[in-house]
DNA sequence: TCATTTCTGATCACCATGTTCAGAAGTTAA
DNA sequence: TTAACTTCTGAACATGGTGATCAGAAATGA
């Protein structure tokens, strides 16, 4: 039948999602295959989730692939396209804060993927775009809190998707810009 | 011996941030009292999640308690003395992003705990201190959004609370002043 | 068709949750 | 101190999810 990681990866994102303690069984029988498929590939629990939190952040790292490495360009435009880019992944990555059980060992993929945005960001600092008195850890921690808090609005049925990328984007850059 | 909830909830949030898929045997061993006793106060363990919740809720609604009813006095100055306090609820609060299992019937406990700081925000947007061209219901979750942020980057030790708290109200005041 | 890979169902051990209860330990009042 | 009361404890038990093992079924591919 040659199943797919990846089927069961998707299928694992939407089950967790609506029930975080949802049990290997369940998620086996909405993907159609047997437990044991799950263990035969992924040897733990943990190990499902934790390579859910991978893809995840993978897919994040792919949209901000997408931030210019050699010049500025307009910041807002640039952060309005990787913005609506994360927005729409809502349903893959707001899990992430959902069930980790106790994964920490995400910090590298975290780095990883954001990356290319916090470059993005120290360069622009660099060039007096941003501002310089607040870290660019902050920077970044800021603008993935105000993410979030997007997410958690555009699942609850109170912001649709374009707007809450707008809304993201008008308020960091109106507290970090100069 | 007459042991308070108050002290079990107080060990058990100690206990779940560090391990948010602690057993209720380890709980019990780390506030000196027998797992029956914990089954005694909590019939289940998401009832005890909960009551950790509610009680979490209830100590950040305390600090939104200080927030002026009648008057507006200076933004920035309310919102720094509620800020302090807040971030230093970090680790009574930070639990809720980390282990709900699947507790979702905190709804109520948020709208009353923040609802003063809702009621607050409402009446300097009337007054133009606040930009009506936001949502009253994303500038709070903006600014929970930054709490958030603040309380992760505290937590790894790159902010002191002093710093932190100064820094969500800069870059709140920024994006939401007109 | 036959060999190989992949999936499945069954069975087993282990552990956390949740229940029950007799008795120990602590409290209060006479 | 004694007696009545409340609270805490340890032990036993059932249940259910996790994780391991493996023989055999099913799919794949040459």
């Amino acid at each position: 039948m040659v199943i797919r990681n990846e089927a069961i990866l998707t299928t694992a994102a939407q089950v967790l999602a609506k029930r975080p303690d949802a049990t290997l069984q369940s998620i086996a029988h909405a993907a159609g295959i047997s437990r044991t498929t799950i263990f035969n590939r992924f040897p733990t629990r943990d190990a499902l989730l934790e390579a859910l939190g991978v893809d995840a952040l993978q897919r994040m790292g792919q949209v901000m692939e997408r931030v210019p490495t050699d010049h500025l360009g307009d910041l807002a435009e640039v952060l309005l396209d990787v913005t609506k880019g994360l927005i729409s992944l809502g349903a893959h990555a707001q899990f992430l804060y959902g069930s980790p059980g106790q994964s920490g060992g995400l910090d590298s993929h975290w780095e990883e993927a954001f990356g290319p945005l916090a470059y993005y960001f120290f360069r622009a600092q660099s060039a007096a775009r941003l501002r310089k008195d607040q870290p660019l850890r902050w920077l970044v921690a800021s603008y993935i809190g105000l993410l979030i808090a997007a997410w958690d609005e555009v699942e609850a049925g109170e912001l649709g998707s374009a707007k809450a990328a707008r809304l993201i984007v008008d308020t960091w850059m109106s507290a970090a810009t100069p």
